[in-house]
DNA sequence: ACCTGAACACCGTTCAAGT
DNA sequence: ACCTGAACACCGTTCAAGT
């Protein structure tokens, strides 16, 4: 199909993720979608985790933030929720966020986004947390509902909501 | 060895994830543990979501909290850190508590025990996300930093002084 | 009621060998 | 420089068959 590249790599891994979920994102698979062998992969991206790092670089790319306007907690909150909504608009995308970002394989532009308008540090600590806690308590929920599972409610209230319990 | 009960397999599956990590807690290797073949354990449980599930249970089973004192901001930070340190204590209990928590497969005590001194559901779920997306956050940079990797500074406020934001 | 054995359809990663 | 083929050591789940 395309050549392999680390960009087109992640692009169709965000594909995969987008159409299938994340456990449909495995290497073997998105091998195929090149149409060559697994193997193959590894002499353009070090392990998987390496390219669940470069599929979260890819979502946050295409998002961009207003500059700041002066009033952080407007600005904080904008960002917040902008981030958030990108991420709940991919399937299992919190899940994936949560994981590259924990370990470091990517993602850092999401704490620039939100540091460059936070006053300080706890204050984007807490909003990173309520980020990924929220959207993978209520992503998942999603898909479980959607899989005909019944859920013990576990969050209802919107992001927003608990958003201004901080800011 | 010992008699396959849930309680049984689920206490085995908590030592399993002490010891070795989320990883290492496979039907297999479970299976192992008791010495009987895989399949067998589909006998008692439903799957290996519902083992998780029960896993999270079991290891809030332990924890006992204090009655409410009438203060719901000292009850709820008390409670909260409570289960935030629970969790910590335990190698890959967050990304654990995560998975259960969003899937509804478990840890049903969790939110109980937050909503029983929480003035309000937004709160509940407030810390809820704070409590999830810190612990995932730091827990696994802890993990990464252990493996030799060096990791991008996510989280580096402790759980205390995000959730003094919010209450 | 409880368990075995075998099968099915997968995984991530490595590595010698090829072009 | 880039890729193949084969292997290694695993997965979760199902199901007929046994006791």
């Amino acid at each position: 199909m395309s050549t392999i590249t680390r960009h087109e790599l992640s692009r169709v891994g965000l594909r995969l993720l987008a159409e299938h979920g994340l456990a449909d994102v495995s290497m073997r698979r998105v091998a195929k979608e090149f149409d060559v062998a697994v193997s193959a992969l590894y002499w353009h991206v070090k392990d998987k985790q390496s390219l669940l790092g470069a599929m979260v670089d890819e979502l946050l790319a295409n998002v961009d933030f207003a500059p700041p306007t002066g009033d952080w907690r407007t600005d904080l909150a904008t960002r917040a929720e902008l981030i958030y909504d990108t991420i709940l608009h991919t399937r299992d995308a919190a899940e994936l966020t949560a994981s590259v970002l924990a370990l470091g394989t990517g993602g850092t532009k999401l704490r620039e986004a939100l540091d460059e308008v936070s006053p300080d540090a706890v204050t984007t600590d807490a909003i990173m947390s309520l980020l990924i806690g929220h959207a993978t308590l209520h992503q998942q929920r999603i898909q479980a509902q959607a899989l005909g599972i019944d859920v013990a409610p576990t969050t209802t209230s919107t992001f927003r909501q608990t958003l201004e319990l901080v800011i």
